[in-house]
DNA sequence: GCTATAAATGGAAATGATTTTCATTAACAG
DNA sequence: CTGTTAATGAAAATCATTTCCATTTATAGC
């Protein structure tokens, strides 16, 4: 099913096998839908698409793979505060640029932003340059977000 | 009980009875509980504390002022990714002075840190405004975590 | 290709933080 | 002091996520 792009082996196989991990279809399906999605889905989310092509993989499987992936560092986690996570790939496959998010506290609307991304990327490294050296942590991550009122909910208010 | 600080009247009673709520006994104690913390607290922590003083009141009063907190801007909520959410008391009051986050993803250590703030602060301002023209959001809140592994968790591994 | 073995899986049940319900209590405007 | 309405506690409900366990499957070694 999902055979790369041509340039031979799917490209995370390598990583799962070099962790031991089993190459299985619930694992290539998840991680197909992942790679086309175009937005932040959630457990459930990603479990409807799966279920939609091979309704034998049930959502423990979805659960279960996402840590995974996100302990490798592949996918992203997020919270925007509604209650069920969000997973997202992380930049180094083909997809997708490093971003940050800008929510809004009422309908929980996420925009998706790169601007500025080169400042804050530079005073990032800074940052995190000082504080590993400071606090003795390897700093392996970093979260950026916004909150505030979007435009449809000003309105209203 | 929490007769403030000599300065008058307890700081937040103002902006309570502006939003139209009541004083009562157990929004003064949790209130005076998150004055006098040193650390995140969760809804529990909080309880525990509380209860130890009022046994009377219950942890559906410690989430539903919470709440209240939080949408007022009173208090911060954060999540650590251990399941539980963490309260703190945002700046404005008499203690907590602005931090950000350094997060152990192994053993969930959360160090606050001041460092660097000022150039963080300086750019934030400067995104904020360039994301609220752009996107026309008018932001509120801003949250910065940096994820990695903590001193002791490194050697472990 | 075949087989043994341990990893992976699904479905059901468990978990656990948070929310809701509802009858009772308490704050406070007048 | 009193009526009105918000606030409350206890128990039940919710609901995302995790755990359990018997079964299936990937794959290393032949």
């Amino acid at each position: 099913m999902p055979r790369g792009n041509g340039q031979g082996p799917v490209w995370w196989h390598g990583r799962f096998k070099g962790c031991g991990y089993r190459i299985t279809v619930g694992r290539e399906v998840i991680l197909d839908v992942l790679t086309k999605a175009d937005r932040h889905l959630s457990a459930e989310d990603i479990y409807m698409k799966v279920h939609a092509a091979y309704p034998a993989i049930g959502l423990t499987t979805i659960y279960r793979t996402l840590e995974i992936l996100v302990n490798m560092g592949l996918v992203f986690k997020f919270d925007f505060g509604d209650g069920r996570a969000r997973y997202e790939l992380a930049e180094g496959s083909n997809r997708s640029t490093h971003h940050h998010h800008l929510i809004c506290t009422n309908c929980k609307r996420v925009v998706d932003y790169t601007d500025f991304i080169d400042d804050e990327i530079e005073l990032l490294h800074k940052t995190e340059k000082g504080l590993s050296d400071k606090y003795n942590f390897t700093i392996t991550n970093h979260l950026i977000q916004f909150y505030g009122l979007c435009d449809k909910c000003k309105k209203r208010k």
